[in-house]
DNA sequence: TAGTGGTCTAGACCACTTC
DNA sequence: AAGTGGTCTAGACCACTAA
């Protein structure tokens, strides 16, 4: 059945792939164990290891130490549109607030459901000073967070802020219930900043080995940069962004017109 | 100074991570050899070599059978923004045009500067048969094409579209001239049916074998799915596209306003 | 022809999971 | 305790590249 011209490492990957694909293998079921698949193919336990290896890295089969390799079970997406930063979102954010552990000043982590959340005043770099629109190296608010769904981090997203629009604000003494980009859009609309128009810039790629940490991504899982700047109706920049989402969690959806 | 609590494979990958990151190990330099870094670790060859395929897998480092492995340059990166399928782009094309070897019916194959064209009659999964508001198992042209860039593939993009909007037009008679997405939509322009709206998904992944090998795709190279639906001004569907994009080599762009 | 990466065998030890 | 994946050694053959 099997021209043999193949390498073993291709030939037992491929035959798995296609039992994955067939549904003889079904998401969340068991591959045969390393030893057995080595025996079956008359090759040494490294080679049948792998080929399972090679799996894992399309993202197809995940392993679990001790106990075995699965099929990945899909992941439920959520789809991205321009929704999401809609007005009605930040104007009534419903905040559940008792503050617990409010530092005053200088950095601070919170915590609260689905993320955590860090501020700090740094330097601007390049792109964000390009972006707000200051000169590189000033001072700007950093408001860093990790995102969670169902206990498992799926984005973090970065965002940054001239500091004079966002002094004394709660973006720079964080308490729980201002969140997310909802509550940064909230914070910056009463400061007489509405937001009106963002730019959103994607590319993919690999994560780095400090973003498999934080994310927890499973070997061969690709990741989405994302840049976003955020500005008034007057074209004014008032935040910058960027955030690195695991890519198989995600999808983004976009409506436009065709331009002259 | 390296503190020995981990494997080898990764003492010798984050090694030459920090090399290539330190500027050590320029852009198309030369990384050590396996049997050297062997001797150097005190390892395997297998070893060296893995953590050398780590990198690999990162999308890093590049390997040459027989000749080396390499830190792998940057590719120019093409922004995509809303301007690519802008009305004077299609509007204006300048047609090259002679048939050298113009099939009438039938399936067709063209090559040309940039691109090479096929194109077919098929039926309509249940994604192309929603996107153009037609039954699933209907018939649609199919418009497959591979696009590349001085010499290098650098996405697919397959076009359907209704039959009845596309007869008789050099879409489904594809001469030299007709191509890409701007020679689709100036042939829907003629047709009557001008391009207005664009909706596009985007979403990434790891690539199927297929696709690594018609993108000659390095390992470790995700990709980008784009999912297009054209429409007129009275939002009717004209065209519905998908394609798969070399991650590192595009940058998509989007600019809206933010909704209510 | 010498150097290089790719792959495989055979055997081993370890760490983790499951019962 | 048994089963499993992860990793490593030691040695080998092959295919490709470059001079």
């Amino acid at each position: 059945m099997s021209p043999d011209g193949r390498q073993p490492v291709h030939r037992i990957a491929d035959d798995l792939r296609e039992q994955i694909a067939s549904g003889a293998l079904p998401p969340g079921g068991k591959l045969p164990a390393n030893r057995e698949l080595a025996t079956q193919y008359g090759v040494t336990r490294m080679t049948a290891s792998r080929a399972v290896a090679t799996l894992v890295a399309e993202g197809l089969v995940e392993t679990r130490h001790g106990s075995g390799a699965y099929v990945r079970e899909a992941h439920p997406v959520r789809r991205l549109g321009p929704d999401r930063y809609a007005r009605h979102k930040w104007q009534v954010t419903t905040v559940d607030a008792f503050a617990a552990d409010t530092p005053a000043t200088g950095d601070s982590v919170s915590q609260q459901e689905g993320q955590t959340q860090e501020v700090a005043l740094v330097k601007a770099d390049k792109r964000i000073a390009e972006s707000l629109g200051v000169e590189t190296g000033t001072d700007v608010y950093e408001r860093a967070r990790v995102v969670t769904r169902e206990g498992v981090a799926t984005h973090t997203m970065t965002s940054y802020y001239r500091p004079n629009d966002v002094a004394g604000t709660p973006i720079v003494n964080p308490r729980p219930g201002i969140a997310g980009q909802a509550g940064g859009f909230q914070v910056l609309n009463e400061q007489g900043l509405p937001p009106h128009e963002v730019t959103e810039e994607l590319s993919a790629r690999m994560p780095t080995p400090d973003e498999v940490q934080v994310l927890a991504l499973n070997p061969g899982e690709p990741v989405v940069e994302v840049h976003r700047v955020t500005r008034t109706a007057e074209a004014r920049p008032i935040e910058y962004a960027r955030g690195v989402h695991v890519a198989s969690r995600f999808r983004w959806a976009f409506t436009y017109e065709i331009p002259d």
